[in-house]
DNA sequence: AGCGTAGGTGTACGTTGTACACCTCGTCAA
DNA sequence: TTGACGAGGTGTACAACGTACACCTACGCT
């Protein structure tokens, strides 16, 4: 006689949220459907839908579940500007970990508590370092994606090979792109050896360039062009 | 006897583009299937596939379609700022024109001609301008999404309405976010009546700054701190 | 003792992308 | 004139997907 069903600990949100993650950080997005992660979890499919209310809501809780990992700490000496960085750079890290989760947090619109709550968090951090509430609503869009500790790849170097199956077009001839060639070269004399760009640089370069024309605007006493 | 089978035009890949564009435009993205467009097109399904590789392929053309609208001038007066941002702003306008586009361009990693066309553009102006290749590189970057002629949506007010139906965590209690209604408040106040942020707005400002910051860094004939 | 309900099961349906074999032409060489 | 060839459209088929719906089962309550 085989063991008894061995009262398996019943499924419940956080759990097919916590497997879901897992799943995808091993497995890839694209391995994420009800019926594998229902396997996963020793499940038949449908048992899923007794806590999530369709496949759409589970995304929105994987979301929601990484962005959980992020801690910001109040504002410190009145130094908005480490504040608002080291948030911010907080996410990164909880995005870092996941890396189905860039491109998981551009698809989502729905903005759950953990969203809500790392984007009251620097929108709090700005206010609290004297930022009015017109100037900090523009900045909040200013920041945009890197609010959640990415920004867009606009360089991928490994989609050309992805691509190069199906694609019907041809390929493009370099010697049209001179200017991106040029760039390009000079980036690889400046990090020999490098595969791709530095994203991580590219990230923090960004934020401050941003950060700091914030502050300046801060300090000027900006505001919004009346009528706009 | 009906009229004789009228001897279609052929398909063919700008067709077939041109079709799916049409598609997604009218009837949005999600009835862009392989099986949709080949009922606009009085076609069965399979003979898409002479035409394009996959619906990877296709999607990877349609954005290449809408971003083949975009025009950049040259530089002109030598004002590299008023420049690119009318290569954005032309991206803009092509963007705008297709709601779907947006989305589309995030979720694309494939660098097709019109693609590689318009960063090659906006790159041979900055360096027109007098950016060294180095600091074109790290500008490209920066501008991220916006070379493209968006934003993300940081607050989109539609998405709560459509996600009522399947959520199942509760919905946010705004006691929990003092700085965002604080912030939002204002927003209101500042333009009665209006429904959601002024993404046009939004988005001139946030490039605006990108822009001027960029060019006190020109000036200042900024470079990569070395090893990095 | 019995009933309601939370939670897991089983089956079924419609839709998707696309592999594969087929057919039907128009074009061109012999 | 013929006959082969290849480009392009057809038909069928399959595996995978999300999920609606009816069902069962077992526990907590009165």
């Amino acid at each position: 006689m085989p063991a008894p069903p061995a009262s398996r600990t019943p499924l419940s949100r956080p759990r097919v949220l916590a497997a879901a993650v897992a799943l995808a950080d091993v497995d890839g997005m694209a391995a994420v459907s009800m019926r594998h992660l229902a396997d996963r979890l020793g499940v038949v499919p449908m048992a899923l839908y007794k806590h999530v209310g369709s496949k759409e809501d589970l995304l929105d809780g994987m979301v929601d579940t990484v962005l959980g990992e992020v801690v910001t700490a109040g504002p410190r000496g009145g130094d908005w500007r480490a504040a608002v960085r080291g948030a911010v750079l907080s996410a990164r890290a909880a995005v870092q970990r996941h890396p189905w989760a860039r491109r998981a947090i551009e698809t989502r619109t729905v903005r759950t508590p953990a969203v809500l709550g790392h984007m009251e968090a620097v929108t709090a951090l700005l206010l609290a370092g004297g930022f009015s509430p017109d100037l900090a609503h523009h900045a909040m869009h200013a920041l945009g994606n890197r609010i959640w500790g990415f920004s867009p790849e606009l360089f991928d170097e490994t989609a050309e090979d992805r691509a190069a199956g199906t694609r019907t077009s041809p390929a493009p001839d370099p010697a049209d792109y001179p200017s991106i060639i040029a760039v390009s070269l000079e980036a690889r004399r400046r990090r020999p050896g490098a595969a791709g760009c530095d994203e991580d640089f590219e990230f923090t370069f960004a934020l401050d360039l941003l950060l700091d024309a914030l502050d300046r605007l801060r300090r000027d006493g900006w505001e919004s062009p009346t009528g706009a």
